[in-house]
DNA sequence: CCTTAATGTTTCCAATGTAAACATAAATAA
DNA sequence: TTATTTATGTTTACATTGGAAACATTAAGG
């Protein structure tokens, strides 16, 4: 129990925000996008419905956090199983957090990619989905490829697990990549990219986009 | 001018169907997603809001029929270049009808892709997916890669091809792919994929899902 | 010609996000 | 301590949306 059992709900909340989107992000995993409203969420705390705005301004604001909450779960998902020094082990690992991810919370993931609901010009949004991406990020590099010599070759490589592993991640959740069996194994469909021996001193290539 | 100069509107569209679905589709491209609601498209074509019910039962079933419209196109844009005999010039094609369809018609492209917006399991929806998905897996064919003996490796393949192609295409319209230069080159990160010299008879894997 | 079904309209309703005015509590300054 | 300002929630009101129900108009078929 916080407080005394007399119970009388304090005026203020004392961590509305934090709570807000604790809440929606519940809503989400449980009911889906078009169950998370203003009012559902703000019911789901126990304050009126109006009581987002001072914090997030207005839904799309209070979606956006929820997104950028998102992003970082995501990240750690990805960081969970790396380990080791083995460059492909690694790759695999971070791999399948991206999709066990996906497959955990699939509305949240749908809604961090989803530009018309989250404002993808927030700083706060910005850093969180930069955070995910560093992982995928470090785990491109030294890959050997064809395109290995062409210039911005890190970012492509990056660019190319990325797209990779988002597309099997959101056709797998939509019900398209169905029939292969078990969902969301991401050997079945990663080729088996080769890493330079030893990584040389490349210490960019760690940020999303200029 | 249809019909005479008094231009009485006759009571009964004719073509409303149709005309509904066309209405939605230069909405979305127009306004975008948030826009195309059912008062909108009822409005675009001079009928009252509750008019496409009787044609789609629910806004969802309208949105259902566009997407499935929107599938067609995407097949068409996908086959447009497809030609001559060489495998990866087919492929180059049909990939990059792939990302021209998803960057003339962006939220056309990303409805097609959600199931919160469209019934998944509507028999035209699923028949239009499969006629742009058959393009992909028909492209795939005899495609060498580490996992072209594992079974289901037709399968395989026309996943991976489509999860990096649908992926890239969802980041750059999202904005995240952005700092590579000029966006939806699928050169850019699309590995050099090699064919077999001679295709054998294998007439299947040109289908969606069973 | 009459009946029936198909196609649209009008009217009404519940849900939603937002704004404005107000209420309460905390922070700050005197 | 006391007064004032700021932060945080509530209440009320409103425009928009999708959908249901009853009704109107036309087409189809006996």
């Amino acid at each position: 129990m916080t407080e005394n059992d007399h119970a009388k709900k304090p005026y203020h909340h004392g961590a509305l925000k934090a709570a807000l989107i604790a809440a929606g992000i519940e809503i989400l995993d449980a009911r889906g996008l078009e169950a998370l409203s203003l009012r559902a969420i703000a019911a789901h705390v126990g304050v009126s419905h109006t009581a987002p705005k001072n914090h997030f301004g207005s839904l799309k604001g209070l979606l956006t956090a929820i997104a950028a909450t998102g992003f970082r779960r995501h990240a750690a998902f990805m960081r969970q199983g790396v380990q080791g020094d083995d460059p492909k082990a690694r790759q695999r690992a971070a791999m399948q957090g991206y999709l066990r991810f996906a497959q955990a919370h699939p509305h949240l993931f749908r809604l961090m990619f989803s530009p018309a609901q989250c404002a993808f010009d927030d700083p706060e949004l910005m850093a969180a989905a930069r955070e995910s991406y560093a992982v995928l990020a470090a785990i491109a590099e030294g890959l050997v490829w064809d395109k290995s010599d062409a210039p911005q070759a890190g970012r492509r490589a990056e660019l190319m697990l990325w797209s990779l592993v988002h597309g099997y991640a959101l056709l797998s959740l939509t019900g398209m990549a169905a029939g292969t069996g078990p969902l969301l194994q991401i050997d079945e469909i990663m080729p088996d990219f080769d890493y330079a021996p030893r990584t040389p001193n490349r210490a960019d290539s760690t940020i999303m986009s200029p």
